[in-house]
DNA sequence: GTGCAAAAGTAGACTAAGTGCAAGATAGCA
DNA sequence: TGCTATCTTGCACTTAGTCTACTTTTGCAC
């Protein structure tokens, strides 16, 4: 990597970190693009080239996830359901302790989840990943799996929105205060109880 | 309904549809709040005193539904399930080719539609809706349907994701040139797959 | 090391969304 | 008719985000 390359990495760093730890201790609209810029000790026009917008300096973070589950699909072994196969991943996730399952003891992890329910935009902008993922989710359902396109949109979407409920109560606990190992047997219960519920069905619940 | 009240109501009525007509024709963010303030013969402050901001032109008219299927759970005849009223209820708005399934010959309602889609911040915002809808639903299953709470969120985000869906495909379908009458048979019979599937799992779909 | 082209950063002016405030217009009511 | 609450408006202000032209820095050839 040269160094033009390791600069511009290390610039992009900085100033996501100088507008996170900012919004975090100010608030997302208290705090101006000037100050974040300010405190990263880049002009405003410089952060415009590396982050598009406001949001952009917080959630760029999880932009990378929104084709985690259609990968995911991809790549699972032959003869395993798409379900099965996202279904050991999320609990691997759990195990690794990823920070989006919600299953994390980083303080700043926290901070960051608090800023993020508590800023309408930033959601928006979540959601939208959602949505992306939903999509590609759907694709790799119909390529792999051999489903049709109105069962791979609606099994896509409840899979996506399964996931991201399951992350929102793991997040819920952690912020509640319960530490990350003692936390885990619950996460994965609930995560057996999501996927049992996508594959059962609803009239489980409600016979 | 004084003076007064009438006259807000058609303010209100004239800054929106002065908005949509001028986005749809130009673009959402090829128009500015000033252009709209004008054609509705407004002052600017005063179309901010109706609409806080600029999406809300668009999609107030969204609003109402957001606790729609909180209220179809709330009502529903003892002894019913809880998925059994929701679908009995998207089949009625289908018959009565209500504009939120999708399911609709209204050339302004395809044009908003297509406004929609192809407008991010617009997006965003129906997707708050949905949100929204979500948390109602899952405190109505809660308190109505003897459901846990982990479940109950599960639940509301499967159904509420799948009828989204399930209404952008019928936009699409519409979109596409279908006419209402000729599309509602697959429209009915995909809501019958959809909530067929979220009964019985999507294990039925990959065995 | 020196010079040069390309990439990155900066300054400053500009557009547009949204807010605060104070003054003017209008409906409701006595 | 006049008083009061509400609605409307104009104007100045802040901030996000863009455009253009200019300077600095880096990679590389010699």
């Amino acid at each position: 990597m040269s160094l033009r390359e390791r600069k511009k990495v290390q610039t992009r760093a900085a100033i996501s970190a100088a507008a996170i730890s900012l919004f975090i201790e100010h608030g997302f609209d208290q705090v101006s693009i000037t100050q974040v810029a300010e405190a990263a000790d880049v002009s405003r026009r410089t952060l415009f080239a590396y982050f598009p917008t406001k949001e952009d300096l917080v959630v760029h973070r999880f932009a990378d996830h929104e084709d985690e589950p259609a990968r995911v699909v991809r790549g699972r072994p032959a003869g395993q359901s798409p379900l099965a196969a996202l279904h050991e991943h999320y609990l691997d996730a759990l195990r690794r302790r990823d920070p989006a399952t919600g299953l994390t003891d980083g303080p700043e992890q926290l901070s960051l989840y608090r800023l993020l329910r508590s800023t309408t935009p930033l959601m928006a902008r979540m959601l939208q990943f959602n949505e992306s993922a939903e999509t590609q989710l759907a694709a790799a359902l119909r390529e792999t799996a051999d489903t049709a396109e109105l069962p791979a949109r609606l099994a896509a979407a409840q899979i996506v929105s399964v996931q991201w409920t399951l992350s929102i109560a793991n997040y819920e606990r952690a912020v509640a205060g319960t530490r990350s190992d003692d936390a885990y047997p619950a996460a994965a219960a609930a995560a057996d109880q999501a996927f049992a519920l996508l594959a059962g069905g609803l009239s489980t619940l409600w016979p």
